[in-house]
DNA sequence: CTCATGCCTGTCAGTTTGTGCCATGTCGGC
DNA sequence: GCCGACATGGCACAAACTGACAGGCATGAG
């Protein structure tokens, strides 16, 4: 009946309930300093029963995904954001870079990524949510530079893109981001647009 | 005492398990259709107790590693023996359809990869192997193309490129293999490595 | 105000996953 | 024939999940 307007109400406070369950899961983790902590404490921690977090994620590890899709909405806010007419290396480097205070982590912010980098079941997540991310990036580099015919040319470019980000910020969480960040993205981008632009540009397009 | 020539042998033989149990546990989730099976179905087919079915594997979803890790040790022997003034991109390519009846899949592999690419935690286990893929490929292009100085920039062509197969496949598969590999892997190839000769041979290099 | 409805949550019981501990069987060397 | 190294199995148990049912709490109708 009245199922046209509710979903949107519903669905925005369970968003924010799984949302305070990953800020308190991985507040137990850090301080922890591994992700062993049982469901049942991440659960109690975030006021709810164990059956309940499994009504809203459907295994453990997913636990840290709502932070991870924050992030991911704030690039593509900053890519949406972004003029059109701007440099496109400087324009990735900034959205990907948006949401840090001046290029550094917190303390807080480094532990948990760390963790996150280091155990491959939570670096999934992270990888999951990046492929998300290649929809929207492939979007975005539609209107901006010519791509080729093939599904897989309309793609692959952003799939490269997101990659890129994905290998600096594991060397860069790795190296305990001693390096700038800036510097890194940049070189990282410009090596696949290079690419990009190379193939699709200047010789003749085998697509249509 | 004797420690230094036994666990050859002895790792030998449980790596060959591994492959069975692998090979037994791939069996029914193809049987299936999915990968519900549980552990002590996989684990009686291949003749083992659960029990030890968990002594070589920490979880159960690594039950698949083997048969990827095969894989990609047919990737790496064939980049070894090829020659060393042959086509770059012609090599890659070589190298990742060399253990394909040309070009082509069985019915089984098929549903097979299907299964994999659509059940994440499955498909994570292929993204791992790909990164073990990734030093080895690094050692490789090391040889063949110059590379900026950074540790980064050692690491970044080898990641692209993995990753591009992996885009690739992940297509190729979603299309229910009808399009040519080969063609493929040749595009997503060459858009890698435009970018990296362009970005470390033309312009000046600021690495050492 | 009361009742019906829909949705979210908790309780409880049960299955599956994963681990520690100890006993058994096998193999090669003494 | 005895002994140490090691792979395996059986058992008990913690933790990860799931299905079924019941209670709470809104919202809209009468």
């Amino acid at each position: 009946m009245l199922s046209r307007e509710r979903p949107s109400l519903t669905e925005r406070r369970a968003e924010e309930l799984r949302l305070e369950i990953a800020r308190k899961a991985v507040e137990i983790f850090v301080a922890d300093g591994d992700t062993s902590a049982t469901v049942e404490r991440i659960a109690e921690a975030a006021g709810i029963s164990s059956r309940t977090f499994y009504r809203h994620f459907a295994v453990k590890e997913d636990v840290v995904r709502p932070l991870f899709r924050l992030s991911s909405r704030h690039v593509i806010a900053a890519l949406a954001d972004a003029p059109r007419d701007g440099d496109l290396v400087e324009t990735l480097v900034g959205a990907w870079t948006s949401d840090l205070h001046d290029g550094a982590l917190t303390p807080f912010e480094r532990r948990f990524l760390k963790l996150m980098v280091t155990t491959p079941q939570y670096r999934l997540r992270w990888m999951e949510v990046d492929d998300e991310l290649c929809a929207a990036m492939a979007e975005f580099l539609r209107e901006r530079i010519p791509l080729g015919g093939h599904p897989l040319h309309r793609t692959l470019p952003a799939y490269l893109l997101v990659q890129a980000t994905r290998h600096v910020f594991d060397h860069w969480v790795s190296a305990d981001s001693a390096e700038d960040i800036t510097d890194l993205l940049r070189d990282g981008f410009r090596v696949v647009l290079a690419g990009v632009e190379a193939t699709y540009r200047a010789p003749a397009a085998e697509g249509t």
